[in-house]
This record gives C-alpha cells, sequence and structure tokens, in this order.
RNA sequence: GAGCGUGUAGCUCAGUUGGUUAGAGCGUUACGUUGACAUCGUAGAGGUCAGAGGUUCGAAUCCUCUCACGCUCACCA
C-alpha cells in the first residue's frame, strides 16, 4: 500500500494534472478513429477581452462539463479553439490602448499592432483555460485572420457572389462617425437619452400651420418633405403645397401618410435625408431629393453652408441660437428618447450614403425562420429571440467596414469599365491592394482599382464550422466534422454569431452549421450587477485560482442554468472546495480498506445495506446520465453531490465501519461483502464528477483505480452504466429504508441530549410508525451503538 | 409599446404530470465529534411559496388580473 498524503494539495498536483494530459494527448482528436463523432463549435473569445473574469470561466466551463460527459460515453470529440482576432473589436482596442485611430496612422503600422496584441491576448486565454482545465485539442486551433480562416472567408464570398447573394449597393445605411464605417442592424445597441424637441417655424403660408417638432434641428438643411396624416383636418388644404425651411430657404414639398402621429408635435413631420430609418424608407418610396448633410466624419458638408464643417452637436447648437435670434424658434418641451448606437463605442449612428456590400438576407427570412426552427434549443426559449429578431429585419447585411483591420475584400474594379474582377479559388486568400488578378478586364485594360474595404469580423465568425472542420487533413473526417454537434453561446450574440452562421450554413450547402445550441448567460458579480471593467466588480481568474482549485471554481460554475445570468458567490466555491477534500479524503478511507481486495474473488455476498446503497447509485447513474443528455449539468451535480454526501458518506460508510473494522473471521465474507461494494461505489462517484471536477477525480483514479481499471486516464474512461444485478426488489429497498429512518431516530436521541454520537447506549426502544425488521437489529445495534435494542428483546 | 422570463427561508436556489406537516446548500443557534474528513455530524430557529380573485375534494404548481424586477425587440419625426 502507497502512502497516501493527508492533504490534496490542489495546487500542485493541479499544475501536474495540466501537464500529464497535455504530454499523454489525452484530448486529442483522433482521426483514424471510428467511433461517433461529438464536435463543438468552441466560441472563438475576443482576444481584446483582456480582462477576464468569472463570466468567461462560466461560459466556457458549461461547454466543457458537457464534452468531458460526451467523451465518457465514448464519442470521438472534436473540441478545437479559436480566437477571434479580426475586426472592428481588436481595431477598437489598440486605439484605446495606444490612444491614436485610423486616420492618424497607417494602414500596415496599424495591423502590426493590432496582430501584436492579438498575440497576447490568444496567451492569456490559453494560458486560463489550461489552468481551468478546459479539454480542447490545443492542435486544433485558429484564429479568424489567419491565412486559413482569410482563406475561407474569401471562399464565402466568392461562392455567394456566384449564387448573387452579395452585391455591392449604394444605400443609405447606418455609420459609425467614430469608427468611421458603416454598421449593420445587429452591430447597434439602443440608448435612452433625454433631449428636447424643438418647435421650428417654417415657412408658407398661415404661420400657425407652418410649424414642425423635431429633436435634430441640425438637419434643418437636409430637409426634403415635410409629411401628415391625410386625416389631420388642420393640415388638408396644405397637402401638395410646398414649405421653406427657415434659415436655409429651400422649398420642400408636403406630403401625407397615414404613419404620421397627429398627437406627436404639431402634427407637422419633417423628413431628412437622413436622420432615421424612417426616413429613408419616405425617401426611397416617395423619391424625395437626396440632400447629403453628414459627412463621413460625422461633421456637415458644404450644404449646410455657414455651418459646413461643424460636427452634429455643434451645428444642433448654432442652429439652435440662430432660430432664437430669429425668433423662428417657437419653444423647447423636454423629451426622453431612444437612438440608435454602436455596439463597439456607443456612439450614434448616423445614416449615410456610400457603397458598401450586401448579403440578402431580407428576401429569404422565412428560409432562415424555418431553420431556426429545426435548431435543438437549450433552454428552448431561446428560439424566440432568434425568431423575433429574424422577422424584424428590416436591412441586408452590410458586411463591408471601412477600416483596415480585416480579411479583405477579394475584389478589383476595372479602371476602364468598372467591372468587379474576382480571382479563382486556388489563388485565395489574396489582398487585393497587394496582388493583382490574374487576367485582363473583358474590356481589355489592365489597370485595377483595388477594394480597400475590409470585411465585417461576423462575416468569418458566421463560418467557424467550416472552418474548425477544415483544421483535420482528411476530406471525409472534415465532412463529418460538419454540421457540428453543438454550438455553445452566450444568449446576446443570437443575433449575430447564431444568425449569421445559419446564413451562411444555408447559402453555401443548404443545410444548418449545427446540430444543438446551447445558450450560456452572463456572469454577474456578488450584487446581481453586470460584471464589467468599468465597475471593476470582479476578482482575477488567477488569484479564485490559486486560493481555491480549478475545481472550485468549476464546481461553483456548475451552478449557472443554462441561458440564465449567475452571480459570483464565493460560498459556492468554497462548497466546491470542500467537495474535492471530501472526495480526497473518502477515496483514503475507502483505499485504507481495499489494499487487498481482490476483485476476482468469487462470489460475493451482498448484504442488505450493501443491496441498498447500490440500488441508490444505480438511480444515480440514471439521473445524472439523463441530465447530461439534456445539458442539465447543473442538475446532474446535484444528483451526484445528493448521493455522494448523504447516501454514500452519511449513511454507507458509517454503516459499514462496524463490518470493516471488526476482526471476528466468522465476519469475512461481510467485510468482503463491503469492500467490494465500496471499490465500485467510490469508482463510480468519481466517474460521475469527471466532467465537473477534472483533476481531483483524476489524483483519485491514478493513485487507487489505475492499477485495475487501466485507463491511461480517467477522462478516457467509460461512463458508468446501469448495473442490472443491483436492481434489487423495492421489498428489499423498502425495509431497509426503515432500519435507515431507525438509525436516524437514534441519532436525533443522541444529539437532543447532546451525547456524542460514539457514546455507547445500553438500551434503546425505537418509537417509530414502522418498526424495521427483525433481521436488522443487529446492524441498528452496531452501526449506531447500541446494548439492547428492547423492541425485538 | 410588444414579447419572453423571473418573483419560494437572511442569502443562492430545487420543487418533476396539482396530492399528506413546502425542500437543499450557505449563514445563524445549540451540542457533539479529532481512528476518512484544516473538519464533519445531529438538531433548532427561520416561509400568508409577490398580491388579489378563480377552477378543484385538494394549488407554490392550472386560469385571470395586478405589482416589482430582468432581458429582448420596436419606437414619434
Amino acid at each position: 500500500m502507497q502512502a497516501i498524503a493527508k492533504n490534496y494539495n490542489f495546487q500542485e498536483r493541479e499544475k501536474y494534472w495540466q501537464e500529464y494530459w497535455e504530454k499523454e494527448n489525452i484530448y486529442k482528436f483522433d482521426e483514424n478513429s471510428e467511433k461517433e463523432i461529438f464536435s463543438v463549435d468552441t466560441p472563438p473569445p475576443y482576444v481584446s477581452a483582456a480582462h477576464l473574469h468569472a463570466g468567461h470561466i462560466m461560459s466556457y466551463s458549461q461547454a466543457e462539463f458537457v464534452v468531458r460527459y460526451k467523451r465518457m460515453q465514448g464519442f470521438n470529440v472534436y473540441y478545437p479553439m479559436g480566437f477571434d482576432d479580426n475586426g472592428l473589436p481588436t481595431e477598437r482596442y489598440v486605439e484605446k490602448k495606444y490612444n491614436i485611430d485610423k486616420s492618424r496612422v497607417k494602414r500596415d503600422e496599424f495591423i502590426k499592432l493590432c496582430l501584436q496584441e492579438t498575440k497576447i491576448g490568444a496567451q492569456n486565454y490559453r494560458d486560463l483555460w489550461t489552468a481551468l482545465g478546459i479539454s480542447v485539442d490545443w492542435t486544433k486551433t485558429y484564429s479568424t485572420i489567419n491565412e486559413h480562416s482569410r482563406k475561407i472567408s474569401q471562399w464565402s464570398f466568392l461562392d455567394l457572389y456566384k449564387k448573387s447573394k452579395v452585391q455591392r449597393k449604394e444605400e443609405p445605411i447606418y455609420w459609425c462617425p467614430k469608427c468611421q464605417t458603416a454598421l449593420a442592424q445587429a452591430d447597434l445597441d439602443d440608448k435612452e437619452e433625454k433631449s428636447k424637441l424643438n418647435y421650428i417655424q417654417f415657412g408658407g403660408g398661415d404661420k400657425n400651420k407652418f410649424v414642425i417638432a423635431t429633436t435634430r434641428p441640425e438637419l434643418l438643411p437636409a430637409c426634403v418633405a415635410l409629411f401628415v396624416n391625410p386625416e389631420d383636418k388642420r393640415y388638408k388644404e396644405l397637402i401638395g403645397k410646398k414649405a421653406t425651411v427657415p434659415i436655409f430657404n429651400h422649398q420642400v414639398p408636403i406630403l401625407s401618410e397615414e404613419s404620421v402621429d397627429m398627437e406627436f408635435g404639431t402634427g407637422l413631420m419633417m423628413v431628412c435625408t437622413w436622420g432615421d430609418a424612417e426616413d429613408v424608407r419616405k425617401w426611397k418610396e416617395y423619391k424625395l431629393d437626396t440632400r447629403k448633410i453628414v459627412n463621413e466624419a460625422g461633421k456637415l458638408t458644404d450644404l449646410a453652408g455657414k455651418y459646413a464643417g461643424l460636427e452634429l452637436m455643434k451645428a444642433r447648437e448654432q442652429i439652435i441660437a440662430d432660430l432664437q435670434k430669429q425668433k423662428l424658434l417657437i419653444k423647447q418641451v423636454d423629451i426622453s428618447h431612444v437612438m440608435n448606437t454602436h455596439d463597439r463605442c456607443g456612439t450614434p449612428a448616423e445614416f449615410i450614403i456610400t457603397k458598401q456590400w450586401f448579403i440578402d438576407i431580407l428576401s429569404n427570412k422565412a428560409k432562415f425562420l424555418k431553420q431556426g426552427e429545426k435548431l435543438n434549443w437549450f433552454p428552448d426559449s431561446m428560439k424566440r429571440r432568434y425568431g423575433d429578431w429574424v422577422e424584424a429585419l428590416k436591412w441586408d447585411w452590410c458586411i463591408s467596414r471601412d477600416r483596415y483591420y480585416g480579411v479583405p475584400f477579394p475584389v478589383w474594379y476595372c479602371k476602364q469599365c468598372g467591372r468587379e474582377m474576382l480571382p479563382e479559388e486556388k489563388d485565395l486568400p489574396v489582398d487585393p491592394t497587394v496582388d493583382k488578378p490574374k487576367e485582363k478586364c473583358q474590356c481589355g485594360s489592365n489597370d485595377f482599382i483595388p477594394e480597400k474595404q475590409v470585411m465585417d469580423t461576423w462575416m468569418t465568425s458566421s463560418l467557424t464550422p467550416l472552418i474548425a472542420s477544415k483544421l483535420v487533413n482528411k476530406k471525409s473526417v472534415q465532412m463529418k466534422l460538419y454540421p457540428a454537434t453543438l454550438r455553445p453561446q452566450a444568449f446576446e450574440i443570437i443575433r449575430t454569431w447564431l444568425f449569421y452562421t445559419v446564413v451562411k450554413s444555408y447559402y453555401h450547402h443548404n443545410q444548418l452549421p449545427f446540430e444543438d445550441v446551447m445558450i450560456s448567460g452572463h456572469g454577474l458579480d456578488d450584487k446581481g450587477r453586470k460584471i464589467s471593467k468599468s465597475l471593476g466588480n470582479f476578482k482575477d481568474p488567477n488569484i479564485i485560482l490559486k486560493q481555491y482549485g480549478s475545481d472550485a471554481l468549476r464546481y461553483w460554475a456548475t451552478g449557472a442554468k443554462l441561458g440564465e445570468n449567475m452571480r459570483y458567490n464565493e460560498q459556492e466555491i468554497q462548497k466546491g472546495k470542500r467537495t474535492v477534500t471530501k472526495l480526497w479524503n473518502a477515496s483514503k478511507f475507502t483505499w485504507s480498506h481495499l489494499s487487498e481486495i481482490d476483485l476476482n474473488k468469487a462470489k460475493v455476498n451482498l448484504e442488505d445495506a450493501d443491496k441498498w446503497v447500490l440500488f441508490k447509485l444505480n438511480q444515480t447513474i440514471k439521473e445524472a446520465t439523463d441530465s447530461y443528455e439534456q445539458y442539465s449539468y447543473s442538475k446532474a451535480r446535484d444528483i451526484i453531490d445528493e448521493f455522494f454526501w448523504g447516501d454514500f458518506t452519511d449513511n454507507y460508510l458509517e454503516f459499514i465501519k462496524y463490518r470493516l473494522y471488526s476482526e471476528d473471521p466468522k465476519m469475512e465474507e461481510s467485510k468482503n461483502a463491503a469492500r467490494h461494494s465500496l471499490y465500485y461505489l467510490m469508482l463510480t462517484i468519481i466517474k460521475l464528477y469527471a466532467p465537473i471536477l477534472p483533476f481531483i477525480t483524476e489524483e483519485i483514479y491514478q493513485m487507487f483505480y489505475k492499477k485495475t481499471e487501466g485507463d491511461k486516464s480517467i477522462h478516457l474512461s467509460q461512463w458508468p452504466e446501469i448495473n442490472k444485478k443491483w436492481n434489487f426488489d423495492d421489498k428489499t429497498i423498502n425495509e431497509f429504508e426503515k432500519a435507515v429512518a431507525a438509525i436516524a431516530e437514534v441519532r436525533k436521541y443522541k444529539s437532543e441530549r447532546q451525547l456524542s454520537m460514539g457514546k455507547e447506549l445500553n438500551e434503546y426502544r425505537i418509537v417509530l410508525k414502522e418498526l424495521p425488521d427483525k433481521k436488522y437489529k443487529e446492524f441498528i445495534k452496531n452501526t449506531v451503538r447500541i446494548k439492547k435494542l428492547l423492541n425485538y428483546e
């Protein structure tokens, strides 16, 4: 028997097992295996998220519990890791960190900084995931900016181009004046703001009838029409006439539409090019004039006359002031309204007309809704969020960004005839600013203008299942990896990552990108606030790990229900640590009695206590397995906890002590039965816990079980199955439960009289409604130390 | 404004298709334990299951309304 450490030194041992797993390739995907594949479309984190916190740990652990379970279930698990390091999030991060913006730094220098930061970020993640024991195959990693991903992204563009699903259009589109790029509908957040509703006098006739109300007086120079409700008696005679815009003095038509709210403001509505999505719609529908007033940097154009060059807010102030001077500002009313802001920087989005690339999504909304229906959602309620979003879509997906750092569009334009030139698939990836088309243009010209825009970051991440599958060399295996089995992700990117992935997969391959979707929530601080850098309301995960260990932190993470936020709760982490300690102690105890076990020894005569606990073990296996199958690791943990702490340690171990410690030769057979049970009980318990607590379970497995069980790691061992031999009849179990109740009663008796549990009683009379069978007399006496049980004397 | 979700012990949450005195962990109180247990055990206190109404022999569970909170979406220029 080997010497067993009194305490489990998690710091030292967790490190040891991390290295062991890596060295032994425990999590490496086996391309040659015939086993059924379980593949995960792992969320590639933004490497720019420099401040990792418990929320990250929670969400990644959730998929990890499932993955480890599936691995033990015998699946050939494909668990790759990606890093999302291209696009605007990275650019914003670099701009902030170095206090620069894209207009003041050269393209290539900027890209260099992005790449450098990306590297640091990726390493941070990898270190933390390793410490946490996330069981990814690190030989299968990708970054969304690397050649592999660029190639696939550009291939996607080519394929969509061929299928006429992508086209370049000149349209008013959401624009961020700060980041100076076009945006997609999904890149917008809502922000409620206090503002003023300005009542402004227009010219054209009866003074009282020519007052409009607007929150955006700076757009006056872009006013192209006024609208009234056709039912509005006040304005009926004005329809078809013209009004004069104050200060700027151009004339605009007065039109009518039922959508105009008579109650709002004066009922006379100003339409500009373009203040909001409504303006864009009316502009298109009524073919209104175009007065482009805002430029790419969010400043007014020359059309604004003396206000040209001013930023929007400055222009608003000055125009208001001038209106006041001319007594054209009738009044101002406080108002609170919601505006669309860019989700990466919080700047209010404007509409600007530019040429951009769009993927057609509006004409296939119904198809995308149907695809969403076909996915298995965990939890199911999240399906609706997807549906709501798709139904509400108003714009095609703008995929071009006027930025530096991203996957380039594989497009050139002929200088002569303007034709779009695309490369051959075999030449991908290309950078049109560096590479040239291989052939002349049809018109004979050899002069090309490269497309300088880059792709939206989602253009690449919407291909992750494909990108990941192609990290494997064998074509036949690639086919099995795509679609993926599981997509784990957070709820706030349903409208982006999930939706766009569905779109791509549908257009490219006419199928779903994955079968199951598992949605996670956010990490909250201990007061229920969202964890954020600005609040500083989180602890560095590395400190938590040092204090409590990975297993303990993972234990906390199991508390999160799918799709729901979870508070950071240090006490739950402590509970995890106690579970680790308890497991260690229970196995030490177990194996202090198992040193001579001979598992091949012929027959074992199980006693009722053994039958009872093995029966319960079977139940636990069944319920825990069912829960894991439903991705309800949280419930699985509760079930396992209950068996381990309650049935196993509190009861069973106490029930068999008198047998184990007995030196009576007549007790040998009984002792042997207890030992036999102990062996399987402890083994099964650590297996059930293995997906959640990979370190301590590996420690116990390697120290005690490896010799007899033979697997290289507990994580490659077989998931426990129900043992039919242990499905004893209910009668036996129920009878025994009465004995358990009797024991509880004696314990209570002692506790109430402040006696130690070890104190031997001379005599005792059980007063339960249902007495245990007489055959349990000795068992009860021995377990709770009573000399005489009066009921049976 | 619409949709979804939540509201159960001081805290974090379980409560399966409606069925006996509503559960767990943490915290708290008392006692006992150092021969698996830098601990653990036993027990106690603590709940008008958000509120009101209804269905039912019976409701935390089903229905209606109200309130509070959260999320998602849409918004009026």
